[in-house]
DNA sequence: TGTACATCAGTGAACGCGCGTTCACTGATGTAC
DNA sequence: TGTACATCAGTGAACGCGCGTTCACTGATGTAC
């Protein structure tokens, strides 16, 4: 028997926490703001805890990475898919700056080489995964001609610039000081429909 | 008279010893290499030295930034101009991913909204005006048409967002493990000339 | 030409910080027989 | 059903680190008269 004050010796699903815990400061501080013992803090545990399960600070920050490329899979495969390509990928591209702006920290960590261990198999079939319904959508875009990578990697950089400008501040110092809001809202889906050359 | 084995009281050029020191520290280590001692131990004066000239270490990386941006803006005006605007932005679009791969700590540091300080008005004139070729091609490119800010805006992610996935490791992955060198030297030029949609 | 003095540009010791990781350890769990 | 024992999942103290910034100070410079 337990008494309910006193937490129990073994957290029970201490791995999970921790990467929900160390996901959560990130959202809240910006990676930047993320240590190890915070996490463990959090999460109830000592210091030394996280070691068991992740071995180091790295391991931890790659399995909220993988987290955050399936979030952002996710978030891709909510759009409704229209038999227009291009329509199809106004919105995801919509979607995917829409990710990196509300979950910034984690959007941030999915990109930083070195918070995250790059050889762990899971983590480029991560990648690959999340960007799958986006790279069917620029082949039916282009009707199979041309070089498929190329293309992918020539639209994904067009959205994936957008998403970084518009975190780092350039968009809104662009378009007079837009909020994120605002941009996210107004100027991008304007501007994706008028000045973007994917899919016309 | 002054021994000429010990150093004088006064550096006389510190400020401009402190800026190269740190811009060397984040050529070498990157940006989360740098430290405000470490750029104090190069320019051989003491760790409190630098705070008669910055304030704070984010007063020192501001000026590493506005030179970085100074010195993209020179590579890219190295670019010369010729009376297709198309083949000027393709062109561009290379020194400018080149830049950011050749300069990889520096390129990131002048997208690092926590690192410099972004009320110095002198930031964003310093971005302004190393990108005032590039937005003067796009004009021309499109003939005046459309909005400017949002085409500026829509080539500029583009670039940068192919920049940020190269440095980030994500063109080689897409590429087969080639390597920056050769994404630059081979790759790019290869993809901006069949697959890229600007200036068609 | 000399001199007093304000100002500038450094020193170097110290403060206080939180960090990641290690280590010997112990409490809890589950499995084999 | 009970019991020995291996294994797992934690503790918590400690190590050693380099950091940014502050502060009272002093050496050097330059300017006013």
């Amino acid at each position: 028997m337990q008494s309910s004050d006193e937490p129990p010796y073994h957290h029970g699903n201490l791995r999970a926490a921790l990467i929900a815990a160390a996901d959560a400061i990130i959202a809240e501080k910006g990676i930047e703001g993320f240590s190890l013992r915070e996490a463990a803090r959090r999460a109830g545990v000592s210091p030394g805890a996280p070691a068991h399960h992740f071995g180091t600070a790295v391991g931890l920050l790659t399995e909220v990475a993988l987290l955050g490329y399936a979030s952002l899979g996710a978030a891709l495969n909510a759009v409704p898919i229209t038999d227009d390509p291009a329509t199809d990928l106004r919105a995801q591209a919509l979607a995917y700056v829409g990710f990196a702006l509300a979950h910034a920290g984690r959007f941030r960590l999915m990109f930083r080489p070195d918070l995250v261990n790059r050889d762990d198999p899971r983590y480029g079939a991560a990648a690959t995964a999340a960007l799958a319904g986006f790279a069917g959508t620029v082949a039916r875009s282009s009707g199979g001609q041309g070089d498929g990578m190329a293309q992918v990697f020539v639209v994904w950089s067009s959205i994936h610039g957008m998403a970084n400008l518009a975190l780092d501040g350039k968009a809104q110092y662009l378009f007079d000081g837009a909020t994120p809001q605002q941009f996210a809202a107004q100027i991008l889906p304007d501007l994706l429909a008028k000045s973007w050359p994917f899919g016309c």
